[in-house]
DNA sequence: CCTTTCCTTTGACAATTGTCAAAAAGCAAA
DNA sequence: TTTGCTTTTTGACAATTGTCAAAGGAAAGG
């Protein structure tokens, strides 16, 4: 848990007793490789924190995975949609990766909320942060090339090509994965 | 006042004495047709709420702008990355009708946020749907042709091609504008 | 070690979209 | 209305990317 604590106080310091009310709160999952955390159609009721091991989020169109994202240790997970809203999603998590992860139930969390006004600042602040990394994405996707796009994620994140299958890397950075077979040869 | 107190309300009900400490904080603007709210280069400082008038979000790439996200009314606005991470960015906002909005500092909000534990969590709670939004924005981007996300726009806010120029809106879907006006004319 | 399965590459071709240039249309001020 | 400016449309062509199909490689399990 020790991963957990650190990864919060680097947005913003808490309290030694939120931190304490938290940790009581937390339920540790193990899964292994391929199982879901998340599958469509349900409520995503958790937020979780994924000390160790590889995930990714996909939806189904037109009978194909759509992969949208990735997460590595020390990302929070969840069907963000889903979670905050209350809502059955269209989204599937599931690990590449035999992992281990943290997780808090909604309304575990939103109780600590009431209770511990500094734990709803770190999540608010953590959101923001994660906001602009989306927006981020959102502009590479918009107005850069494909191959651009795959020259930023080797720099930016040289380990996911190394932990990731080629049709996922293709699918998340919204082109077939033969496109970006031949981008990866310098065709 | 009461359109950004109603827009608040609608996320989640805040005390009075928040309310009434916010409406002080806050400072109202009214800037003309083709004005800036912010430049690149400079840290945006307000967080803005759009009363009346509409504003475009764009920055310059090759020598081109490139919009990347509209403002109407009851939209709250600001150069994200930089009010948050308080570093220059490379956004400008720009007014594209004679716009009214309410303003409010960095500092003054934090401020309010340690004496107003349900503001923060209003703004938190917005965050949230504004994160929302933006996968959604994502997705449209990364896995529909440029056809599909004109349509989504056309449903989802038909009132931005009242208001908007083809260029501006094309820039937004991430097509060229000749291609949008193609697909317009049912090509 | 072999078999089976999954992942990646390659080829051929089609569809989509971009770029450049020019014409047409719309709009506002004189 | 005319003039000048901006926006939108159209044409021709090039570049990018997708799709389908098949072959080659890598990895996991028996």
């Amino acid at each position: 848990m020790n991963a957990l604590f650190n990864c919060i106080s680097q947005y913003h310091p808490i309290s030694l007793s939120a931190w304490e009310a938290l940790s009581k709160a937390l339920t540790q999952v193990s899964i292994p490789r391929n199982s879901f955390l998340v599958q469509e159609g349900m409520v995503c009721n958790h937020l979780y924190f994924l000390e160790q091991g590889c995930l990714r989020g996909y939806y189904n169109l037109d009978g194909k995975e759509i992969t949208y994202w990735f997460g590595f240790e020390n990302h929070f997970i969840t069907s963000f949609y889903s979670f905050i809203s209350r809502k059955p999603g269209i989204e599937n998590i599931q690990t590449l990766e035999d992992s281990t992860l943290w997780g808090i139930s909604y309304e575990a969390l939103n109780q600590l909320f009431d209770l511990h006004k500094d734990l709803e600042r770190v999540v608010r602040i953590i959101n923001e942060q994660y906001y602009i990394r989306l927006e981020e994405r959102l502009m590479a996707m918009q107005f850069k090339t494909a191959r651009e796009r795959y020259e930023q994620l080797l720099e930016s994140s040289p380990h996911i090509l190394r932990r990731i299958s080629l049709g996922q890397i293709a699918s998340y950075l919204g082109i077939s994965q033969e496109t970006l077979s031949r981008i990866r040869s310098h065709v």
